[in-house]
DNA sequence: CTTAGCACTCAAACTTTGTGAGTGCTAAGA
DNA sequence: TCTTAGCACTCACAAAGTTTGAGTGCTAAG
């Protein structure tokens, strides 16, 4: 908070060393790399302060300093102001960036991939609650006597769809009508304004249709249950190079956060609440505590439709860079999105 | 090979302990615990003979016996032919065996988790090579000027999608005469014939639907290469709980190969030639070296449709129990994949 | 052919010792 | 009042030494 000029200097220093080094840091060798013009023993008065306030600790008496998760609170906030050069390092991801599958899954996959690749830590995508796109099309297809297929087809080309079990037996001349009838009633609304208008044209609908019409609203909650906040998680075997996950035990459990995914959801929704990117050290994290994680979170939209992306790795990750890629990340997949969107609209 | 009963007994004893502790076999623990009414010396001697012969090691002088990948051979083969109980263990997988999630994907999902949950190791299973079902229908949906969406339905449910960009536009009326004619031409068929008759049509056809036609071969195409061969993975954690494992290297290139899709599909599909349940021990592995893993494999099928799964562990594994769940598992989803074809099929 | 006996081996666990990076404190200098 | 040299002290880590005990191979007697 309220510290002079040269105490940040001192904390950034030593930040900027442990992250690089892993090490924790000591009087001398700051002395030596960093030009304070100030002696071993000042800058261990100085830092015994920062000790005093919080932002370092000892691990034992003999040791360096090493950051506290307040320390690099500090550390972030100072920084996040002061960068925002895209220049020299986004040329690179540039190159390295070809996300340009056109199933939407694998497009998210990738990008995970590609968070994983340039971070050196865990990637992960979490797809948008509601499908992109706006309504185009339904179709029924009738199977078997009672087993119809409900497809949805959005004006960017997602195709959702759900088989259902009817009570009695439809012809297949019937479903067309209805279908029709649907396309017309539904058409450039949105999956959301499609729910809400079925449910309207449930409490009207007297008679005919109404089983029909019933599935098919049912069918568009659920199919949106499956399909959406499905989570892509990319390059964890990353954690392995990190040094301070060589402890078997913190390892095993990241995996097993790793693998409930339900969770993971929460959690980086949870954190995705504002615009641009957030950085969620250590102990700060909301959910379950990942051990000595942090958690760097972005968004990306499309229209109204949002997402949430983010790179999770140890505390001592090089947070200029890993920021930067998921700032660049979450951008790309927005104008990726947004492109196919457009593409839907003129029609 | 031409091991008389009393070695053949010793070195069940060997294995069996061997894979319970997990720690090297002495003679003594071997004559007190197994009622050979041999003296620990007399042991010794017949390690030592099945030692020469390859079927155990010596981790140093002065430790008990470990089995080699040889030993282990063995040992399954005289095991699989007699083990054939599906009584008592099988009911308890019952209880646990709730797969039946309507989505395919799903369906896989859930089945991979249920081999890691039960044999203690890591599920994989490979969606097969092609959907199941025949066809049932075709729609076209235009979504901009050029941009169509081909749709495949099978009359199991499954749905398949391509986004395609024509080179002229096409009005929407011609495309559901289009889709009509496909109808016509197509029903009943395999997917594997509808691509076949595909290209004849497209050799007679010379104008009109001709390239409507082509487009609806390549998609066709492509959407079985991309939504073939998935593989979903299950309890990867569990590699946490081997002690075989505990070295961080190994760990890794698990981890890196789990992560590697592709090669895992080679590797399943390489072995899962012939009929029934294979085991391949440590170094048997026919592709990548997988550090002392063995893989128990198993196919499942419906109809014509054939896929694979299998355990991933190390070569120290409950092979009894291993090769039961796997082969319960294989059984569970070819009926369920049985069922939902044959409901497909009365029309 | 089996077995008791015995010397020998060697990994793993524990203890000991040395080393050095780093600290805190004090007192002198600017 | 702030800075700095000096010095005693601390403590993790590594290397070297020590102990322990499970287990072997061999031999000679039953």
């Amino acid at each position: 908070m309220d510290l002079n000029e040269r105490a940040k200097k001192v904390l950034q220093a030593v930040i900027d060393n442990y992250i690089q080094t892993g090490a924790p840091v000591g009087s001398a060798v700051l002395a030596r790399s960093y030009d304070f013009s100030l002696s071993s023993a000042t800058l261990r008065n100085i830092m015994a302060d920062l000790e005093e306030l919080g932002y370092l600790t000892h691990p034992h008496t003999s040791a360096g300093r090493v950051p506290t998760d307040k320390g690099y609170r500090y550390y972030i906030d100072a920084l996040i102001s002061v960068e925002h050069d895209t220049a020299g390092i986004s040329r690179q991801m540039e190159q390295a960036a070809v996300l340009q599958s056109g199933e939407i899954g694998q497009l998210m996959e990738e990008a995970s991939h590609f968070l994983a690749k340039l971070s050196h830590h865990t990637g992960v995508v979490v797809a948008p609650a509601e499908p992109e796109g706006r309504y185009k099309h339904i179709e029924f297809v009738r199977l078997r006597g009672n087993q119809v297929l409900i497809i949805f087809v959005t004006n960017t080309g997602a195709v959702l769809n759900k088989l259902v079990e009817m009570d009695e037996t439809v012809p297949q001349h019937e479903l067309n009508a209805f279908s029709s009838y649907l396309d017309e009633e539904l058409e450039q609304h949105s999956l959301s304004e499609v729910r809400q208008r079925l449910v309207e044209r449930l409490r009207e609908e007297k008679a005919g249709f109404f089983r029909l019409l019933e599935q098919t609203h049912r069918a568009s909650q659920e199919v949106r249950e499956r399909d959406s906040d499905k989570v892509y998680i990319g390059g964890a075997s990353q954690i392995f190079d990190s040094p301070e996950f060589a402890d078997i035990e913190k390892m095993r459990s990241l995996f097993r956060a790793f693998e409930d995914r339900y969770k993971l959801v929460k959690l980086l929704d949870k954190t995705s609440a504002a615009e641009g990117i957030k950085v969620f050290i250590g102990s700060e994290n909301p959910f379950f505590e990942m051990q000595g994680c942090s958690l760097v979170v972005g968004n990306y939209q499309a229209g109204n439709v949002v997402g949430t992306l983010g790179v999770i790795g140890p505390v001592r990750m090089q947070y200029r860079q890993v920021i930067q890629v998921v700032d660049y990340t979450s951008r790309l997949l927005s104008r990726i999105l947004d492109e196919r969107l457009k593409k839907g609209i003129e029609r």
